[in-house]
DNA sequence: GCCGTTTTCGGCCCGACTGTTTTCAGTCG
């Protein structure tokens, strides 16, 4: 069973709740669980089986008592009877923007709406504007959020709002009443999907700059103007916060609203613990009210006995511990990486020459690129026959003696089939400088057939590395339900590198599995899975997903030199 | 509902903005 799933049922339980209109803080420990189970490393079946549940912190009995129940029975009889006296529908309620638990509760309990295709019609017939609290404006942003629910579904791609905020704060600079400026946010920290970018600056003329914010030429609609936060609506649907504080607050307000909530919260209650008080504008003693730090992030880490943390570990994974004992890990570079391993050619399915790729993967600063063209049984993306790997292989080899202080891989994208084995013969995958085996067709699989079919795939000597291993396709395909702990342990005895995918709507394996491989020993390998040579710089959100797997340069495949690859993967010289 | 060398009961992170009010509740992050 998926840890996710598990997770979901608990959110879903404090959604109802607060629905129902329970304490707050019951909710809470309902969230606080599920996200205790999202970021849990071991499979939580194992923990149930072990009996150890309650000691995960934000579990007690009586959550630990319903996981239970879901663990071995797949269903949930207090969920069951939770949705018997809240309506299901009214959970999609809450999605809009500027609808909470109380104003839901309101809307059905006096108008008996359970649905947005209800409430659409209740606000368009000016129903709302009678109840207490509701007034006609509400009903009109009701309506537009309904409106921008239904265009967007939530949550932009890393590499969109990446471009967004960077291109937002390149305006920004330009303008002198703005003495700081930086990202904030999931965008700072590099989460896979980004629900909305923030931005934060420094100023003594905080109206000012809110109004040049408002004025930049992307800029939609405004949704709320104050002189320290203001919401804008770009057009291509994603929302930016600017934050506008004072010089001495500008480290402890970057601190705050780079979060996550949840990291923020442990340092909260760690600044309590010390005698504190931590909030956006600084660190103060909690007695006097005394400032003691917040002009820097550093000196807040540092005042509470923490190393700096840098923001892609900040999601309370045990970074504050591991800080405490001043061990974290060296994260990798952004500019660490000598090459990428991943990369289709013209050869089959990608749309430039070898050539151009290795100039390109050059410019880059790159020492070496390999290219990975499909096997011969994806027709769809014109698979290389037998005899049409041999004549790549050539032209490769003609190319590098051209080619000073660069190498150009021989690799190939082999298809793992459905029953394991691979595309090519061994014969031929012997030929290769690197063998990525990867998955393309056949994804309805249970776990442990599709399991068992990775496994088979990495016992295989020719088989260096395992591609985008979970095959997901972020809003669109789900993950393969995998034994991702048996996979690591197969990736570590069989010597696989296990890939982080670096296309944007891959990031695959993601954060919490690339914590897990360090963790178990098994090195990692980075390539973008490019088809076009413009999309070669995404390997910048493939280290990002590196370092928010706590990996450091030596467990990387591409950070090695071009010789002790050749070693590492057994290329011939 | 969870948690605890300040507590097994009484806390639980907290500030800004909006829209509704006429001092504040709800929502958001």
């Amino acid at each position: 069973m998926k840890n996710q799933f598990v997770a979901d049922i608990l959110n879903e339980i404090a959604d109802l709740l607060d629905i129902k209109g329970e304490i707050f803080f019951k909710t809470r420990a309902y969230r606080i669980a599920a996200q205790a189970i999202e970021v849990l490393e071991e499979d939580i079946e194992t923990v149930v089986h072990e009996d150890r549940l309650t000691s995960i912190s934000g579990i007690g009995e009586a959550i630990a008592k319903k996981i239970t129940e879901i663990v071995e029975t797949g269903r949930l009889e207090y969920l069951k009877k939770l949705k018997k006296e809240v309506p299901e529908g009214l959970l999609d309620l809450l999605e809009i923007q500027g609808l909470g638990p109380k104003k839901v509760a309101m809307l059905y309990r006096n108008l008996g709406i359970t649905s947005i295709k209800e409430l659409r019609n209740a606000c368009l017939q000016g129903k709302l504007r009678d109840l207490d609290g509701f007034g006609v404006i509400t009903e009109q942003n009701i309506l537009r959020g309904i409106t921008l629910l239904e265009k967007t579904s939530g949550r932009a791609l890393l590499n969109v709002a990446f471009s967004d905020g960077n291109d937002y704060v390149e305006y920004l600079k330009n303008y002198d009443k703005i003495d700081a400026i930086s990202i904030a946010g999931s965008l700072r920290r590099m989460k896979e999907t980004i629900g909305d970018v923030d931005i934060l600056a420094s100023s003594n003329h905080p109206d000012a700059v809110m109004e040049y914010f408002t004025r930049y030429p992307d800029v939609d609609r405004v949704l709320l103007q104050g002189s320290t936060k203001t919401s804008v609506l770009l057009y291509d649907n994603l929302q930016v916060d600017l934050r506008v504080v004072k010089e001495k607050s500008f480290g402890a307000a970057l601190q705050y609203f780079t979060g996550s909530k949840e990291h923020n919260v442990a340092m909260r209650s760690l600044a309590i613990k010390k005698g504190y008080k931590l909030n956006e504008y600084g660190l103060f003693e909690k007695e006097t009210e005394k400032y003691v730090a917040g002009k820097t992030e550093e000196e807040i880490y540092n005042k509470l006995g923490l190393e700096y943390i840098e923001p892609e570990l900040r999601e309370n994974r045990g970074e504050l511990e591991t800080a405490k004992k001043k061990q974290l890990p060296k994260l990798v570079g952004y500019n660490g990486i000598l090459g990428d391993f991943h990369v289709h050619s013209n050869w089959s399915d990608g749309g430039n020459s070898i050539e151009e790729i290795a100039t390109i993967s050059k410019n880059l600063g790159y020492t070496f690129v390999c290219i990975t063209d499909h096997s011969q049984s994806l027709k769809i993306a014109n698979g290389l026959s037998e005899a049409r790997v041999d004549k790549k292989i050539k032209k490769i080899k003609e190319l590098n003696k051209k080619m000073d202080d660069f190498k150009i891989f021989c690799g190939t994208e082999c298809d793992i089939k459905p029953d394991g084995t691979m595309d090519y013969s061994d014969k031929i995958l012997k030929k290769f400088d690197l063998v990525y085996g990867g998955i393309h067709t056949t994804f309805k699989m249970d776990r442990s057939t599709a399991t068992k079919r990775i496994v088979k795939a990495m016992e295989n000597k020719y088989v260096h590395a395992l591609a985008h291993p979970t095959c997901r396709i972020i809003g669109r395909r789900e993950p393969f339900d995998l034994d991702m702990e048996e996979i690591m342990d197969v990736a570590k005895e069989t010597d696989t590198f296990l890939e982080i995918n670096a296309f944007p709507d891959r990031l695959d394996l993601k954060d919490i599995h690339v914590k897990l491989a360090k963790e178990r020993g098994v090195k990692v390998i980075l390539g973008t899975d490019s088809h076009f040579i413009a999309t070669l710089p995404f390997m910048h959100f493939g280290i990002a997903t590196a370092r928010r797997g706590w990996l450091e340069k030596k467990d990387i495949l591409n950070t090695y030199s071009t010789h002790d690859i050749e070693k590492m993967l057994g290329v011939k010289q």
